[in-house]
DNA sequence: TCCCGGACGGTTTTGATTTG
DNA sequence: CAAATCAAAACCGTCCGGGA
């Protein structure tokens, strides 16, 4: 019995195109290889099978296919057709049927303005097979943790994306200045003495500062904000604002969706925004549910 | 880990044969 | 005789296993 394992698979290629051109070297012109080579080949098959396959006819002129060349044919061609079939199938992902877990990190302001909508819209984008764990971003480990697949994605500004992930840019964000309803202030534009003399709460994402951002930019002015309250997560803020008279510098999209409640100016000053990115490991790059999760968040960004 | 030698499969070159 | 065609010979690069 032929044990495949012995036989050089790729000579089931050649002989497919031999038998189709009854012609080595038609048919070596067609797998890209000289004559010789195919020649040799057919000498191999022919020890393989058993058959000389192609037999030169008696006018001297072309090759005819033995009878079990023309047996051959058939079947052969098929299966090469399946075999390729099997080879070129790429992995598909239906998020309607397929059962896959992802785990997206992210710093409280990207969970809040662009993982909610994923959360809101999920019934809709997916079947119950899709489930998504939102996790806090911590900086230094993020690379790591997308090398290792403990992270399927991060959302984060620039400065959060490892050079060693690909990227994709979601959105362009810039900050304006919130305060309560009713406001002691008023609600005049805001100019430069009067924001600096207001009490702020600082959105420090590393934890502990009171220096950030917003007051680097005003070093470069020469002035200088009073900054009372430090908090780690952008999400505590609109609570507190609503309660008391400080004011925060807040990401425009995130304060937004407190517009209910709280009243929202321009910074009086010219400042760098940032840039959403979301960031993934090239391992994932292909990956058929992975370009599903980017797509959709890419799409819900641009909402 | 590096190096050597052989197996393998390819190419180029050459030869043999047949035909129009 | 030129063109077409298959196959043998010579040669070459790559791969892989075994020994230092």
């Amino acid at each position: 019995m032929i044990d495949l394992r012995g036989i050089d698979l790729n000579l089931l290629v050649s002989l497919d195109a031999l038998l189709a051109e009854s012609n080595v070297t038609r048919a070596a012109l067609r797998l890209h290889l000289t004559q010789p080579a195919v020649s040799t080949q057919l000498a191999r098959l022919r020890q393989i099978f058993g058959d000389p396959l192609l037999i030169p006819a008696e006018t001297g002129r072309g090759m005819t296919r033995s009878t079990r060349a023309l047996e051959l044919m058939e079947p052969l061609h098929l299966a090469l057709k399946n075999l390729e079939a099997v080879v070129r199938h790429q992995p598909s992902f239906d998020p309607q049927t397929d059962r896959r877990s992802f785990v997206i990190a992210a710093n409280d302001n990207a969970t809040a303005v662009l993982g909610q909508r994923l959360m809101e819209q999920l019934p809709a984008l997916a079947g119950p097979g899709v489930r998504i764990a939102f996790v806090v971003a911590d900086q230094p480990s993020m690379a790591t943790r997308l090398e290792r697949g403990e992270i399927d994605l991060l959302l984060g500004s620039e400065r959060m994306v490892p050079a060693s992930m690909k990227a994709r840019k979601l959105f362009d964000e810039h900050f304006v200045v919130v305060q309560r309803k009713g406001h002691p202030r008023g609600t005049a534009a805001l100019d430069l003495d009067t924001y600096c003399a207001l009490s702020h709460v600082l959105v420090s994402t590393s934890g502990g500062s009171f220096h950030g951002f917003m007051d680097e930019h005003l070093d470069a002015l020469g002035r200088e904000r009073r900054v009372v309250l430090s908090v780690q997560h952008f999400t505590l803020v609109p609570e507190l604002l609503a309660r008391t008279d400080y004011v925060s510098t807040l990401p425009a999209r995130f304060a937004e969706r407190y517009r209910e409640r709280l009243d929202i100016f321009d910074l009086p000053f010219e400042a760098r925004g940032f840039t959403l990115f979301a960031a993934w490991p090239p391992r994932s790059q292909a990956d058929p549910a992975h370009v599903w999760l980017r797509d959709t968040l890419a799409a819900l960004a641009s909402m």
